[in-house]
DNA sequence: GCCGTTTTCGGCCCGACTGTTTTCAGTCG
């Protein structure tokens, strides 16, 4: 029965333990308890499902879990239950784990709840519970009150619409806004996103700013009356919230800029990144806040203000970290050793490789809105100095093999003729920067692994990228013999959108990457990182898993429109986060050594 | 229960908020 839990069952099913250790004696059980919820925090970030890793007898290879945890999931995943689980959840009703979903329901409130109102049923506890506050039967229960009712009511609805994440771009545009805003304010020296959003998460939650400011309570006041604010949450001294059009709330931090340094750092997370931080500099007799750091002697502890980021993590003896490296996954270490990877960035990037133009090739999925020329006036824009046209294939059912290789060679055509004219064009004039485009193509990976393209058709082309666009739900072995099918073609050089997720939308398809980057090593073939937001696929956690094996990668938009060729930031954050540098990226070459490489 | 460049024993992050209580427990990020 709980034979296959994923990682986030896994995870709940560890904090329901910590919840009841909680309940059998906080104070004997009290660093247990820590270690649970770390252990359920640390199964929640893994990059790889538990389940894998215990087939491969590697479950304590995350930290955080021990001998004895991985004893009892040992059991779990053998018999689908623990022995010793089940007896520290004993006489526990299950619907207190349920209630605990509403933030502000703890362990110990939750078995109070469920005790005093009788909750038994797990599947609606929520809703129970719900009636019993709109009724006014829990004011009556020990320890609540009136206003507690309240909160718990407004709690409860928070749960039931629970806002999800939103992704990565559209947070950053409310929170570039802002922060334009904010820096309007003439005692305002420097304003920053916080949280996963300045981390670059896929992502984000709540979106936090920073700023610094010679009169907090003066930006305060400019902060609220910001024009696109429907309503002003709270106003304090040092923070305020406001809702922004389309119901997201944004809070403001802010400090004096003597101190902003430590405020940055604090809030800029992560949670984990901290957390170690914080081990480290105990220590070293140093405590770390939002304020500063402490020095603590013998009697008595004084603080140092923090005015920047640099000087925080100097202190600690360690280099300047950057935002999408603070996850807790070893880029403490390497600050420490001086030896942090030297980041790949945008202005490195020299093409854009997945871009559908107009040029009509009766595809089979959607055609670009912007004509060839359109795409190379952009691209100039960009800096770059090649693209790649990769149009999807002409539709299969629609076209015979002769009809498909006409099409093609119909396209070749027309990149051969652009090609010539920026050949001449850049004998004219300097500032034509793109000066080559590469003729290729997306070609679906039909479900048994070949491709809808005849060999002759594969001839009229440079390379070509192939990617999945059916049959999503094939099991792991039979996706990765599809896959390693479809790149096996020589002109095949990348695979797109390798995951083939959706955010909020879609999972990704099951493949054993293992495999996958072995191929991709052995055979010169590279893993895309799609920068469209809500692709961002290759995900940040198998970009890591790539780049430490040396598989090379590529960028691109995806662009069915000029517009989208601007995304190439947010493919940049996912590889950043993915600890890629530029040798990592094919598409940082210049064409000569592109061209070679293609080879 | 976990973990190790001061440790295989003896430690284990910090601060704020909330609500109900008279000094604090529970929860959260």
């Amino acid at each position: 029965m709980h034979k296959n839990l994923n990682n986030l069952e896994i995870a709940e099913l560890l904090r329901a333990v910590a919840a009841a250790y909680k309940l059998k004696g906080q104070s004997e059980n009290k660093f247990r308890i820590v270690a649970y919820e770390r252990a359920a925090d640390a199964v929640e970030h893994a990059s790889s499902e538990l389940k894998d890793l215990w087939d491969e007898g590697k479950l304590d290879d995350i930290p955080g879990i021990g001998k004895s945890i991985a004893e009892h999931l040992d059991e779990i995943f053998r018999n689908g239950k623990s022995k010793h689980f089940e007896e520290v959840m004993k006489g526990l009703p299950p619907a207190m784990f349920e209630l605990m979903k509403v933030p502000g329901i703890g362990a110990k409130t939750s078995f109070k709840l469920t005790r005093e109102l009788g909750i038994k049923d797990s599947k609606n506890a929520i809703s129970q519970l719900e009636k019993a506050v709109k009724k006014g039967k829990v004011r009556n229960i020990e320890g609540f009150g009136e206003q507690s009712e309240e909160s718990l009511e407004k709690s409860i609805k928070e749960t039931k619409e629970r806002t999800v994440r939103i992704i990565l771009p559209y947070a950053q545009k409310i929170a570039d806004d802002i922060i334009a805003w904010v820096k309007n304010d003439k005692n305002v020296q420097r304003a920053d996103a916080l949280g996963s959003l300045r981390r670059k998460a896929s992502t984000v939650g709540d979106i936090d700013i920073a700023a610094s400011s010679k009169n907090p309570i003066e930006t305060i006041n400019h902060f609220t009356k910001y024009p696109n604010a429907t309503r002003v949450l709270e106003k304090g001294e040092r923070t305020a919230g406001i809702i922004v059009a389309g119901g997201k709330q944004v809070d403001l931090m802010v400090e004096k800029p003597e101190a902003y340094g430590a405020l940055l750092q604090h809030f800029t997370g992560s949670k984990h990144h901290n957390i170690a931080l914080r081990e480290l500099a105990l220590k070293r007799n140093l405590s770390l806040s939002d304020y500063g750091i402490y020095f603590k002697t013998k009697n008595r502890k004084t603080l140092k203000k923090i005015e920047t980021e640099e000087e925080f993590y100097k202190t600690l003896g360690m280099d300047w970290i950057p935002p999408e490296l603070r996850e807790d996954t070893g880029e403490i270490d390497m600050a420490l050793k001086h030896n942090l990877p030297d980041l790949v960035q945008l202005s490195e990037v020299k093409a854009d490789l997945q871009i559908h133009s107009s040029f009509d090739i009766e595809t089979s999925h959607d055609l670009g809105e912007s004509s060839m020329e359109e795409v190379i006036n952009k691209a100039n824009s960009l800096g770059y100095e090649y693209v790649a046209f990769t149009e999807h294939n002409p539709s299969k059912s629609g076209h015979n093999e002769t009809q498909t290789v006409e099409i093609l060679k119909r396209k070749c055509e027309k990149v051969d003729k652009i090609n010539y004219s920026l050949r001449t064009a850049s004998a004219r004039n300097e500032l034509r920067r793109v000066k080559k485009v590469f003729n290729s193509l997306e070609i679906d990976i039909l479900p048994n692994g070949k491709l809808p393209v005849s060999d002759k058709g594969m001839e009229t082309l440079d390379f070509a990228l192939v990617s999945i666009h059916s049959s999503f739900r094939q099991n792991r072995v039979d996706m990765t013999r599809r896959v390693l099918s479809a790149m096996s073609h020589p002109k095949v050089k990348i695979f797109a959108h390798p995951t083939g997720r959706k955010l909020g939308a879609r999972e990704g398809i099951d493949l054993d990457w293992e495999k996958i980057f072995d191929f991709c090593l052995k055979n010169n073939k590279w893993l895309e990182i799609n920068a469209d937001p809500m692709r961002l696929d290759l995900p940040d956690f198998l970009v890591r898993d790539a780049v430490k094996l040396g598989v090379k990668l590529t960028f691109g938009t995806d662009s069915h429109h000029i517009d989208s060729m601007d995304n190439m930031v947010f493919g940049v954050s996912v590889a950043r986060r993915g600890w890629a540098t530029k040798k990592d990226i094919v598409n940082t070459l210049s064409l000569e050594d592109f061209e070679k490489v293609l080879k």
